[in-house]
DNA sequence: CGAAGTAGGTCAACATGGCTGACGCAAATT
DNA sequence: AATTTGCGTCAGCCATGTTGACCTACTTCG
């Protein structure tokens, strides 16, 4: 890490290709391991990556409306309904009518979905937490702060939505 | 991992479960906001991010044989096969035979699959550097290092060594 | 040398999770 | 009253992953 930051008064070779490379091999495998991490607990209950984020994104934010759902995940609605379909087919996933507008259906967890949401977040949480505390407190800052100037700007305030008011 | 906690007040709080789902969430949206930039450059050659990923890799390391392809994508050698017979039929990727081990079959992107690659990776460089620059270059060490905790030490130097030599 | 292991290809069948397009309905908005 | 919105559904297609079986060519090792 000291290494990394040999190019100490050079700015203009900040953004070398090689510096570009890494980051993007860094956030691919970094992507994949997080993911693979639930995998097994998915593969025990017949489930797939697709319903884990939509159960991620639900004990996220009980009462999401689907619509708010759709564009988390940004497919059409004709994927999310087979996922859905599935989660609520299996008792993970209850639906409600939405009191301020009736069109909408709110979704939350089960109590059988929320444990098994519990159980997949610790996967994920096994493996970030091991990378926070490798990195350091410091590093964590840094991490959260490239991938947020990833995201365009129409979509931070949906990302922050989402962690508001933690 | 107390020794990592101990040089700040709220160390207790440092693996937070809110800290662990902001990382998981902006690992979500970074890595699909950084791959949709490619899409579509794809799209107009009817590719996909199969072949995006397959080409990206024989780019950077040039004679690379498939079995290492294989390690590097972590998936089965017929889906690969797949993906690499399209890229072959489009000229986009040429075959050698090993020197060393005549059984291997050494990749390298054609003149035109070059062309290709370099396209694809200006729209992940757009994003990427505009994410260290927003962040600024401080951040990027961390992003790295965050990023590396999440690779299992086995794979670690498949990693290194993709990055070596620079 | 001969046996065993390795690098790679191939056929076949199947699962997952995206997509488009076309409809329909109930509820909210104007 | 007309339009828009939120949601669901049928039907079919595509990209990309999987398993399992089987094959050749080449290298390595006892």
């Amino acid at each position: 890490m000291a290494d990394a930051n040999s190019h100490t008064q050079a700015s203009p070779l900040f953004l070398r290709e090689a510096e570009i490379r890494r980051g993007v091999e860094l956030l691919y495998f970094g992507y994949a391991n997080m993911v693979r991490g639930a995998d097994g607990v998915l593969a025990t209950r017949g489930l797939g990556r697709a319903h884990h984020r939509a159960m991620y994104f639900i004990a996220r934010r009980p009462g999401l409306p689907v619509s708010d759902l759709l564009r988390l995940l940004a497919i059409t609605k004709q994927s999310l309904s087979r996922v859905l379909g599935d989660l609520q087919t299996m008792q993970l996933v209850a639906v409600a009518v939405g009191a301020r507008d009736r069109r909408q259906r709110l979704l939350t967890l089960t109590t059988e979905g929320a444990a098994l949401e519990a159980a997949l977040f610790e996967e994920l949480r096994r493996g970030m937490a091991a990378a926070y505390t490798a990195a350091g407190q410091g590093s964590v800052t840094g991490f959260w702060a490239v991938l947020a100037g990833l995201i365009p700007q129409a979509d931070r305030p949906l990302v922050e939505a989402l962690q508001a008011g933690l």
